[in-house]
DNA sequence: CTCGATCCCTGGACGC
DNA sequence: TGCGTCCAGGGATCGA
């Protein structure tokens, strides 16, 4: 479950391992969660990997121009490009030494100048890969929301208080903020109070604030902590994070909550499990049938 | 605009 | 031990 904390964490990662390698070639696995998989075979070899940014929930690696190619395309593809990398739920990307025997859901290779290989595993295969050009990748990338650790409260306000779905749907929704998922999403709710069924419209101004104010400082102290591992999120080292164990309400149903020692519970909101306190998050006054 | 349902995919948990 | 079933969930898509 890899979301802005942990893409962040993977991005430093990679950026410490690899930065100003060259990709001498790759190779693939199965290949139906790539774009267009030849496109990564015919356009990688060749090219050093300049930068590695995170946008919300996906890497970019920067990829330089390619140089003394004989047959320079007229059609911009020895220009700049990207490889866009989203790890689903799933997925994983280190380099190990090249001799080391493939990990099992190994889908990409890319060889490497200094003899490793950077290898993309994913075992559900919800991830996503993508050789984008310049133009692609800027097609690729309208249509987000706002960086949450950059928002401003008046536009954090804006984008949330004008709406009638709910919140937990908003903080989820991309193109309202890039990078929330299901945990941060949950964590950020209930340290502000708020129960995910309210509706975007339902909260104060001083919610809006709040929430964001807890939002950011969850995702900055989980990026501290290099994210949250709970099945089998590993950072670009191999090793795990260890935001979960500060998680308040994730995964804690039936538990005692951390501020009032009710039990939080669980249940289906904007098609996602969430988890809540019913006591310190009340619930709105439901539109529908409810008990 | 917002909703729920469905699909993608595999591993792990659980019931029998 | 092993099989079947359910669940996890980010995102795309489709119909209501």
């Amino acid at each position: 479950m890899p979301e802005l904390p942990e893409v962040e964490t993977v991005a430093r990662g990679l950026r410490q391992a690899i930065l100003g390698r060259r990709i001498l070639s790759v190779t693939l696995g199965k290949t139906d969660f790539i774009d267009d998989p030849a496109a990564l075979e015919q356009h990688l070899p060749g090219r050093q990997i300049e930068a590695v940014e995170r946008y919300g929930k996906f890497m970019l690696l920067r990829l330089s121009a390619v140089h003394g190619q004989t047959r320079v395309a007229a059609n911009g593809d020895a220009a700049p490009a990207s490889l866009l990398v989203h790890l689903g739920m799933t997925g994983q990307i280190a380099p190990s030494p090249a001799g080391q025997p493939l990990e099992k859901h190994t889908h990409v290779c890319m060889l490497l100048d200094d003899g490793r290989e950077l290898r993309y595993t994913d075992a559900r295969r919800f991830g996503r890969i993508a050789y984008l050009t310049k133009a692609l990748l800027a097609e690729e990338l309208t249509g987000f929301g706002a960086d949450p650790l950059e928002v401003s409260k008046e536009e954090f306000a804006d984008r949330i208080c004008g709406r009638r779905a709910r919140i937990k749907a908003l903080l989820l929704d991309q193109s309202v903020l890039r990078g929330v998922g299901n945990i941060y999403a949950d964590e950020s709710l209930w340290r502000a109070g708020i129960h995910p069924a309210r509706l975007g419209a339902q909260l104060s101004k001083e919610q809006a604030k709040r929430l964001r104010r807890m939002l950011q400082e969850i995702l900055r102290k989980a990026i501290a902590m290099r994210g949250s591992s709970i099945s089998d999120f590993l950072d670009a080292e191999g090793e795990p994070g260890e935001y979960q164990r500060h998680h308040r309400a994730y995964g804690r149903e039936g538990k005692a909550c951390y501020r009032c020692q009710g039990l939080l519970r669980r249940a289906i909101v904007a098609g996602r499990s969430s988890y809540f306190c019913p006591k310190c998050q009340p619930a709105p006054r439901s539109r529908k049938r409810r008990s």
